[in-house]
DNA sequence: ATTATCTATAGATCTATAGATAATGC
DNA sequence: ATTATCTATAGATCTATAGATAATGC
């Protein structure tokens, strides 16, 4: 009956670890989260975490990485794809952006907003954040030259557009879950408006 | 030549206190700043801070109200105004709210973004923030009804021009400065659009 | 006499390591 | 034999209190 069984056990323990992790630190923050709280909720001793993380640090850093990865790869694809407008490339990245935010687990976009996160400890971190705010910026300017009649100067749209992407994550941390295709629209909706 | 001197002494130390404490909470986070920490940067002992305020969470406390005091303020004043179609009421919050955003030292808004404030110890402080919101999104839906071509479902409005708004916060952590009252007609000039 | 600071310290954490023990896979 | 957990604990914090001392105002 059990033959080759797929041994998946249980979810496997540093799964377990980043998700009941990642929502503490959502909901309380990195430094108000101890180690013995993690453990907890995951059912383990305090002791136990140090097998499977070099660290607390280690854990925020992992859950960092896995959460703006596809991001920035999806902003390197359109950087690199010469079929579309800038204009239609901001949107795609608009979209797939807010899409990601509403549907990834426990609101871990927050994460990014965690003081923590500006020390040096997380720089590498940061990388991936700051190139996928350089996409915005060049896919905006390029798109405001060509409309003519944008919101702000274009050198500043791509901010602009970025950290209204982000709002969506104090969005959902105010106010709960937001379904992720008609947010997306409804953000692709204004930054249409602001060309 | 000393006569009745004002005697400010040198700033008063409450005073010296709550901004060095701002800048630190706002840079690595409430929990992970100490009070030897905020004593430090004040120039005393850690314990001299309890002669000034009960404990840290009164620090934090003191700061939360003072920031978010005037927006509510300003809010309630509005609602009450029967001169301004709902529109020009949205719109001047907006431009209110965005300058103070800009212009309070330490980019102070972002202690509203830690995650221990949605603690029940600070439940009084989020008061003024939660009336706050519900005055955008009264103004925001009874402008997009009366414009019928708004971006989004009028009682959505409200959450979006919102937090287009809290954006400036993250916007001024990222990327330093902003300059009030040009940032203020910038995000005035983007409402507009979306209505 | 009052106001503001200081030193010393209790008591409660919290992270991480060492080493023992149990569970699993061959 | 390897993988995963446990107990015990060292060492470093951190908040807040107690009580002494200095500075200021009358």
């Amino acid at each position: 009956m059990t033959a080759s069984a797929p041994v998946v056990r249980q979810t496997r323990a540093r799964t377990r670890i980043l998700d009941a992790a990642s929502k503490l630190f959502v909901e309380f923050g990195y430094a108000a989260t101890s180690t013995r709280d993690i453990a907890q909720a995951v059912g383990i001793q305090q002791p136990s975490l140090y097998y499977h993380f070099a660290g607390k640090k280690q854990i925020l850093t992992e859950l960092l990485i896995s959460t703006l990865g596809p991001s920035a790869q999806r902003a390197k694809e359109l950087a690199e794809d010469p079929d579309r407008s800038a204009f239609a490339r901001l949107e795609e990245l608009v979209r797939f952006d807010v899409e990601l935010l509403c549907s990834v687990p426990n609101n871990l976009g927050i994460l990014y907003l965690l003081p923590e996160v500006n020390t040096d400890d997380y720089a590498d971190s940061r990388v991936a954040r700051d190139e996928l705010r350089a996409a915005y910026c060049s896919f905006a300017e390029e798109a405001a030259r060509a409309s003519g009649r944008s919101v702000a100067p274009p050198e500043a749209m791509g901010e602009l557009v970025y950290f209204l992407v982000e709002s969506v994550i104090l969005r959902r941390a105010a106010g709960g879950e937001l379904p992720p295709e008609a947010t997306a629209s409804q953000v692709a909706h204004i930054v249409a408006r602001m060309f």
